[in-house]
DNA sequence: TGCTATTATTTAGCTTTGCTAACTAAATGT
DNA sequence: ACATTTAGTTAGCAAAGCTAAATAATAGCA
């Protein structure tokens, strides 16, 4: 019974790194029902569950540059799903919070494009979503190192 | 023993979409190095690993609309790294060959974002390692239907 | 205290990759 | 022959990533 080796790694790496672009691809197309883009939603849901955050760590977060999260907050902002405020010991900083219709629209809806994700998993079998669930934090928890 | 409900779905679903969006912004970090795109990387792989194919074939395996996989595609062929050929019998279409350089970065090299994710992969335990891989083909085939 | 360095965020400008709409060229069918 | 369909390309736009440079506030230190 062989252990794994790299170039089982390398294949299912190669895998994952497809299957990875090829669902975000196909999740895109429900964009324009929701308004939210996928990095807009999922910067939000961080302020949603995860509760107020100053602007470098929402970036930090997402995994963007502070320069791209500025972007994405101020359209956010202007579309009335999070408020920015100034910190009041330390005028740096900014601190954002998820307006109550974004908490709503997340916490009810909880988006769009989950919600269709969701909807495509009703054809997993039960092994397979098992192997999923415990799969998804794995794939979160990669490079994070 | 519960059945796995609604919400869990949900509840999955929606870690999977924010955990694919991580991934591919931490891989996207190695691109200076490869010179080839998540984009770029993953149609060339379609055409090293199952062979040639016209334009509009590879634009549905990638999910992508013809006029995208058409600029790629251009900048694919003046990096050398595939042919375009016009069909024998049907002057409509081009077939897409992956050349020798290709091959050679894909199947030995496999690509520097590919290398990278297996390596980050070395972290995981041999279970979560045999879930991962039991895992990557549900994700691939979600939304297929 | 007063200068200097650091830190947090923003702005400007560029690149890549999606898209749609409109075009060309080739094949098909009536 | 002529109209329709099919395959691919081109043009032009938007979103989201980046870096570099600007601004503003804080912190450190002589």
């Amino acid at each position: 019974m062989p252990k794994p080796q790299a170039t089982d790694r390398i294949e299912i790496a190669d895998r994952l790194h497809s299957a990875a672009i090829h669902l975000l691809r196909r999740l895109r197309r429900v964009d324009e029902a929701t308004k939210l883009s996928a990095p807009k939603l999922s910067a939000l849901s961080v302020l949603v569950f995860s509760g107020p955050k100053r602007l470098g760590e929402l970036a930090d977060a997402e995994q963007v540059r502070p320069a791209t999260m500025s972007r994405l907050v101020k359209e956010l902002e202007s579309d009335g799903l999070l408020e920015r405020s100034r910190h009041e010991s330390d005028g740096r900083v900014v601190t954002l919070k998820a307006t109550q219709p974004a908490v709503k629209l997340l916490k009810q809806g909880r988006g769009e494009r989950v919600k269709l994700l969701a909807s495509w998993m009703k054809e997993l079998s039960r092994e397979e979503l098992k192997s999923l669930e415990r799969a998804v934090d794995s794939i979160d928890r990669l490079g994070d190192s």
